[in-house]
RNA sequence: GUGCCUAUAGCUUAAUGGUCAAAGCUCCGCUUUGUGGAAGCGGCGAUACGGGUUCGACUCCCGUUAGGCACCCCA
């Protein structure tokens, strides 16, 4: 079998190096770059250049996913009546241990904590509902109209293992209703997500609810959940034994096989319901038959915060939770402010994953486009040129147009190159000559036409154009 | 934290254990010293790190590191 042919051969190869024959030209700055004498490398220390595990750069090429986002929620929001704040990204390590919960695993092994020099502890936000309702009590917020309408964007984090849909560093945006204990807020706050999912135009997503109950009736239920496992204490896996004492709600999400085949039998939340709960929780359905929005009521859906009471929601893509884990999740918090000292205030939020959407929107194949104003283009030949270019460019600019340039480019060719990557719809040539007549080489790029411009016309004239 | 998989250039990939690790895309430049898109040519640029086996390792083995995926849990 003949090998693969090597097809070239003998070529000098490396330690061509070239010794730059290149321009030197004058500028008596400094200039004491690649000169042919090497004054032997410095070593220099190489670092890595990684970002940390579990962040991401949002590249340019991505941003526009980001502003789709931004916008869109910026919009919903508004349609709802939910005013934008912006919180601390971290915040005193009690705040989350109390609000999120002792036993939740956010804290339990996924909080990002760190002492302050003065011995402060401080925690990056996990999630954005501690600090919203802080900033509801320490503003006052209760004696605005309530409820209090309240929706963020930004990054949270999670110390968790990166997989898919899965980032330490992540994006969240969050809606809180504040003040209200009404199930209309709790139907506002899934509406208007939906809305959200909506406008991106992703299809085929399902909506799953449940209520967990509250202080009166939820431990009813834990008891009566706890009992009926000790009966089962010997077919359950071993994390379900160490649920069963630390947080027994969680039992009923559990994927094993055996532990599975227990949950059927297993009692049901909305039997323990107190009347209040009951009734909400009744409401809260009704009010999303009356909107028409679908809901697959999920009896076994607990949530791992340990404010939630009553309503508890997720919504997933597809028609069944797979993939990257839910897309939006929320419920009522009832207790939280009072938790947090201020007075008993019933109040409901949700959040949202930007990066989770985005791969949905990427995954379905949903366009997003970048908004582009058309372009023109200043290419610029000699000092003058470039001079008088760089001029017209202010001038442009500040008219509003949108202008490229590649100032740092000298031939004309690779400037004309430039800006036909960045598809510019007019290229502004000046070179020596033009500047010196006052003129522009007007050179509509689409057909290849020039024409030539008194410089004091331009302006009229590339304005016509871009009509 | 546990398990499985992976690691070659900025990106996508190639190289029965055997010369100097090959290509496409991108980027820079030349073919045209004042004219882009096409074509041709050239240039920059990599075996993650450390050991081992071998005459010889991108290739096989071990370790480290990093990444992906799954579990746990969640956005």
């Amino acid at each position: 079998m003949p090998r693969k042919k090597q097809t070239k051969r003998g070529r000098p190869k490396k330690q061509t190096k070239r010794t730059k024959p290149k321009k030197t030209r004058g500028r008596p700055k400094k200039s004491k770059r690649g000169r042919p004498s090497k004054p032997k490398k410095p070593k220099i220390k190489k670092i890595s250049v990684q970002s940390p595990k579990g962040t991401h750069d949002i590249l340019p090429e991505n941003q526009k996913y980001w502003i789709k986002m931004r916008k869109t929620i910026n919009n919903v929001a508004e349609e709802y009546g939910f005013k934008r704040i912006d919180t601390p990204i971290f915040e005193d390590v009690n705040l989350y241990i109390k609000g999120t919960g002792q036993s939740t695993d956010i804290i339990q092994k996924e909080i990002y904590t760190f002492k302050t020099k003065g011995g402060d502890a401080y925690a990056l936000r996990p999630e954005f509902t501690p600090g919203i309702v802080r900033s509801y009590i320490e503003h006052g917020m209760k004696k605005r109209p309530q409820p209090v309408k309240l929706y963020t964007l930004g990054p949270v984090f999670r110390h968790d293992k990166p997989q898919a849909g899965r980032y330490r560093q992540f994006y969240q945006f969050n809606f809180e209703s504040i003040g209200d204990q009404s199930s209309l807020s709790d139907v506002q706050i899934i509406q208007a997500f939906i809305h959200i999912l909506k406008r991106l135009k992703i299809k085929n997503f399902t909506l799953y609810i449940n209520s967990i109950g509250c202080p009166i009736c939820a431990p009813e239920y834990k008891k009566a959940l706890v009992q009926y496992y000790r009966k089962h204490r010997n077919d359950i896996c071993v994390d379900c034994k160490k649920r069963l004492k630390e947080n027994p709600l969680r039992l009923l999400d559990c994927k094993k096989t055996k532990c599975k085949n227990i949950i059927p039998e297993a009692p049901q939340v909305v039997d323990f319901l107190c009347d209040e709960c009951k009734e909400h929780f009744k409401e809260t359905l009704e009010l999303l038959d009356e909107l028409e929005i679908s809901y697959i009521l999920d009896p076994l859906m607990v949530r791992g915060l340990d404010y939630y009471t009553k309503t508890v929601f997720e919504i997933w893509e597809g028609d069944q939770k797979s993939e990257i884990g839910a897309l939006v999740g929320g419920g009522r918090y009832d207790n939280l402010v009072e938790m947090f000292g201020g007075k008993p205030t019933p109040a409901v939020g949700a959040a949202a994953g930007f990066e989770r959407i985005i791969s949905i929107i990427k995954k379905q194949d949903i366009k997003v486009r970048e908004k582009k104003k058309p372009e023109i283009f200043m290419v610029q030949l000699g000092e003058m040129g470039k001079r008088r270019s760089l001029k017209l460019f202010e001038e442009f600019r500040k008219k509003g147009i949108r202008v490229g340039e590649a100032f740092s480019k000298d031939s004309m060719k690779s400037q004309l190159k430039a800006a036909d990557k960045r598809k510019a719809k007019i290229a502004l040539i000046i070179g020596q000559k033009e500047a010196i007549e006052e003129n522009v080489i007007l050179r509509d790029m689409t057909s290849g036409n020039q024409e030539v411009i008194p410089m004091n016309k331009i302006m009229k004239e590339v304005k016509k154009r871009l009509k």
